[in-house]
DNA sequence: AAGGCGGGGGT
DNA sequence: ACCCCAGCCTT
């Protein structure tokens, strides 16, 4: 086992620095942006990111910025990115830094990890990265070579981890390591794996292999929703909306009333939202009478932070700017 | 240890 | 269609 992770730290950095994607969080040593990198990389694709990161960073340029701006203002910019906890935490933790760290990212990795919203994962990228505290990552990407490289596709994650600190300690150079090992991860080891092109396949043990690993056994059930989606809509102040509670979905964002039918209605649905475990079959009602309840009228929906399931809803009335 | 939390890209 | 994505938080 030592015999094999000599070699793996010598031959994947040398495939990263040939094979490395010029990514702008990489161009960087500054905690900020590589935090929010991070942090919209959750359970998010490289390419949905991108864009939006560099809209991120022109609204939001340091810290004291996001922590002084309205709770909307950062919801809006994460709008479409989904998991909205992020954002609410996001801003929670720059507010944080600005009253227990003086304005300044934390360089420990516990003052790191204690920041809302960063995990053990997380907090040692931002460390290895920005400060090459030898800490370990263990996302989607890492856990998957690691599980083929060991031929252990069942492992648990605390062995993952294990083994993930232990390649940390060996290494040369942790943030070029952790790097590494998503890259190889995202572009070579993927559930498709092109072992003819990793640079530790020769050590690998399930390289070549033809059955590529299956992942999951039980499928999770796709859970049906039929939700009335109540228009209210105003001549001059626009559409009623009404904030989201703070937990579940769509937490925070803005919405028109919603209620819950029991039964499918018979006419067909204006638009159906299909969700990782949901489907949401969306029936718009217009309504003549004055809203009820907490809420407030919206005229420029544009500027609001809408669900994208609720606002392709209103793009189908023609409501959307 | 398990479940909730979005939306989109890849195959 | 289905799988997966630079995971975290709560119970």
């Amino acid at each position: 086992m030592t015999a094999l992770f000599s070699t793996a730290c010598k031959r994947l950095p040398s495939w990263y620095a040939r094979h490395k994607r010029d990514l702008p969080w990489r161009r960087t040593r500054d905690p900020y942006p590589v935090w929010i990198s991070e942090i919209m990389l959750q359970q998010t694709q490289v390419k949905t990111v991108l864009p939006r990161y560099h809209a991120w960073l022109d609204r939001f340029p340091d810290i004291a910025t996001l922590a002084t701006a309205d709770l909307d203002a950062v919801l809006h910019a994460w709008q479409g990115l989904g998991y909205y906890r992020r954002a609410r935490l996001l801003h929670a933790a720059a507010k944080r830094i600005m009253d227990w760290h003086c304005g300044q990212f934390p360089n420990a990795f516990n003052d790191i990890l204690a920041l809302p919203g960063i995990g053990r994962s997380t907090a040692g990228a931002i460390a290895s990265f920005c400060f090459g505290a030898r800490h370990a990552v263990l996302d989607g990407n890492v856990k998957r070579v690691l599980r083929r490289w060991l031929d252990r596709p069942a492992a648990r994650e605390s062995a993952l981890w294990d083994c993930a600190e232990r390649l940390i300690r060996q290494c040369r150079d942790p943030a070029e390591w952790n790097q590494a090992m998503m890259e190889l991860g995202a572009t070579v080891c993927r559930r498709i794996p092109h072992c003819a092109h990793c640079p530790l396949s020769e050590h690998c043990a399930s390289a070549f292999r033809a059955t590529p690993p299956t992942s999951a056994e039980g499928k999770p059930r796709i859970q049906r929703l039929h939700w009335r989606v109540h228009l209210h809509l105003h001549p001059e102040h626009g559409l009623w909306l009404e904030r989201r509670p703070r937990d579940g979905i769509w937490g925070n964002l803005w919405c028109p009333p919603i209620s819950v039918l029991e039964q499918p209605p018979k006419q067909p649905p204006c638009h159906i939202h299909r969700l990782t475990h949901r489907e949401l079959y969306l029936y718009a009602a217009m309504e003549p009478d004055e809203p009820r309840g907490k809420g407030q009228w919206s005229r420029k929906l544009s500027h609001a932070a809408l669900p994208t399931g609720i606002a392709r809803l209103l793009q189908c009335h023609g409501l959307t700017a």
